[in-house]
DNA sequence: CTCCATGCAAAGTGTTTGCATGCTC
DNA sequence: GAGCATGCAAACACTTTGCATGGAG
């Protein structure tokens, strides 16, 4: 990604419409996410922030994923084996494939896997409020 | 279920047979796995152990746990916002719905999704070694 | 009688929180 | 100015580990 005029949902204006103020290591935290298309977890989060504000504070990065998670403005992701990683909420509802040797993740979505798994929770007598599904994997030589 | 003599597999032998010593903790904890049909996670299985034998530690039911789940004998399940919770290995494969009300879980099978997993993976260029799929529900009233 | 397994306490990891201060609105 | 947000350090929940002792083979 070269161009940075891309997917750039306006953040800023909808915390404050929320009643969130927006402070300088907020603004740095939404301008990482907005950036970067891999999952980094919040020690990640916290050294690209350092590098534009050396002031912010890893508390303050995990204090902004809450906020955030819970404005629905971030996924929060516990993959197997390693801290919580991030991505920014936009675009539809997608799982992930995670590369076991170099720990990046795919995205991917199968709205039949979506449908079987409605089914199954009907017959088991459940509504499911949401779901998981982590592939990992080896790319084939 | 009401009858104890169902299936259980001898773990002992097996155990015995790779080498590993029968101690009484061992002993004590695999009966505790071969009789449970829910998922506890450690510290219920270390409660359950010490009311068989007083004696027994957590640190060994986390390292009994980490030698079973190595040897295949039991899979561990990292749930979301909990604990790691352990189940016997037998029988088929399956995924897990988690009433999210009760913590109770409820084990099933689809043999077509895991098939679209499969799939959806080699498309991708890659070979899933394991995956994990939870559907997180409410009971519908 | 040799090692592996144990209990205990301490350390480790990722994350959250209490508190005094600072900065947004 | 009022009150939310911050940095810092301490607390937290879960799990692992070092070490001296104990017990299985």
């Amino acid at each position: 990604m070269t161009s940075e005029t891309y997917k750039k949902p306006d953040y800023e204006k909808a915390l404050r419409k929320a009643g969130i103020r927006i402070t300088r290591p907020r603004r740095v935290i939404l301008s990482i996410l907005g950036e970067t298309d891999d999952h980094p977890d919040a020690l990640e989060i916290f050294r690209r922030a350092v590098a534009i504000d050396s002031s912010i504070s890893l508390s303050t990065v995990y204090r902004t994923m809450k906020l955030l998670e819970g404005l629905g403005a971030i996924h929060r992701h516990a993959f197997e084996g390693g801290p919580s990683r991030f991505e920014q909420a936009v675009g539809e509802h997608h799982d992930h494939l995670i590369d076991m040797e170099s720990g990046d993740v795919i995205e991917f979505h199968s709205e039949k896997i979506e449908q079987l798994q409605n089914e199954i929770a009907r017959e088991l007598g459940y509504e499911i409020v949401h779901h998981r599904l982590e592939l990992y994997g080896r790319r084939i030589k």
